[in-house]
DNA sequence: TCTATTAGGAACCAATTGGTCAATAAATGA
DNA sequence: TCATTTATTGACCAATTGGTTCCTAATAGA
């Protein structure tokens, strides 16, 4: 559980000396969150990792540091991709009642559609290390923070007469809403309980 | 990750032949129950767990099976005491509207009033155990069953003029809102956000 | 070409993991 | 008292954990 290792090397294009890198960093970034999210911290295995990546546990721990970082990377990542891509789309063109209902559709498209059962990474952070490690926990928050205000810009738009205080309380419903879709879902909730869900929480604001 | 222990002896009140246990086999399944409700599966070393229950591997293993079958263990006490009890609250006596305010109101209470950041067992497990493990899974869906159940219950009491459709949404969203709160407040959350939330959930139903 | 710098990979590490077992202790019933 | 049964304990186990180090390979710039 130590956490001392310094941030390393990163970003460098090719240029200036030394032996290149062999593989691309973003990629690996990406089996590393893969895996990270699907089975958790302590879920996944150094060795689990260099099979994901391909690496050698010696390249790995000179490109990122040590597994806490690797864990702390693919969480941002997914902050700085998922997170991020919805909250855009929630204040993006288009209706906004048609955003939200987007927004609470995804945990249900995942599952029907591709069978996706990995839930929502920032959720499943927050049960699996939320508690345990403060850096976690702020990532998680400021994750949640996002969706918020993206919810509640929606949310605003698609109720203009609300006041302030009731949009944001949608808002935050809408958040737990979604959060609790994605944590059953991970369970193999039926789908048709998480349809029944969503359309309660989107009745009023998206119809 | 092997699950092949048998469930061994449990249950004899200290009748019959043999040496008399030294501890308390409930007492000991409640502080298990506690320490993987905090910190996970993966999270609780064996070491913890000796730690915690003050007894030695050797007693641990022939009491309870291996560790799985412990965190098991723990799991499905939670179900039959916490989850249980809040089913029967909700279908129990007063007013059903301040039945269902008292649901989603004992996340919020959990974090504000003694500072405790566990979150729910079954959210927690959802997230962590249960994408890979079907014993865990099915508990999980079992327990979201018995409180959707309940919830709906205390929903077509709250309004008996509303279709057994809407009746059902209801519940399902007040499952969803519920999860999402202990999962938020896991992730320490501010409790106005939470309260937002909540408030959020409940018009309609307790006002 | 030579040097500096970096990457890759495997050997190596101590510590911890979950799990077993045999010896001993304490009870019951005969 | 003695055989039987069960519980406790600690030594022991192989495997795996996350992490380091060292040697070699490959590049850029001088």
């Amino acid at each position: 559980m130590r956490d001392d290792e310094k941030p390393r090397d990163s970003e460098r294009a090719g240029q200036g000396p030394g032996r290149p890198r062999e593989f691309d960093e973003e990629e690996v970034a990406e089996r590393m969150m893969s895996l990270f999210w699907e089975v958790g911290y302590e879920g996944a295995a150094l060795s689990d990792i260099i099979a994901a990546t391909g690496l050698q546990k010696g390249s790995l721990y000179k490109a990122f540091g040590g597994k806490r970082r690797m864990y702390l990377r693919a969480l941002r990542r997914y902050e700085s991709q998922a997170v991020d891509a919805a909250a855009e789309m929630l204040v993006g063109p288009g209706e906004p009642g048609r955003r939200l209902a987007a927004f609470l559709s995804a945990p249900i498209d995942a599952v029907t559609a591709g069978g996706d059962r990995r839930g929502c990474f920032l959720c499943n952070a927050s049960a699996d290390q939320a508690a345990l490690d403060p850096e976690t926990q702020a990532i998680v928050r400021r994750g949640f923070g996002k969706l918020g205000a993206a919810l509640a810009a929606a949310v605003g738009e698609a109720r203009p007469q609300w006041s302030a205080e009731r949009i944001e309380q949608k808002a935050q419903l809408l958040i737990a809403a979604y959060s609790g879709l994605r944590v059953m879902a991970r369970a193999g909730v039926a789908p048709r309980f998480l349809v029944a869900a969503r359309d309660a929480a989107l009745c009023g604001v998206a119809d």
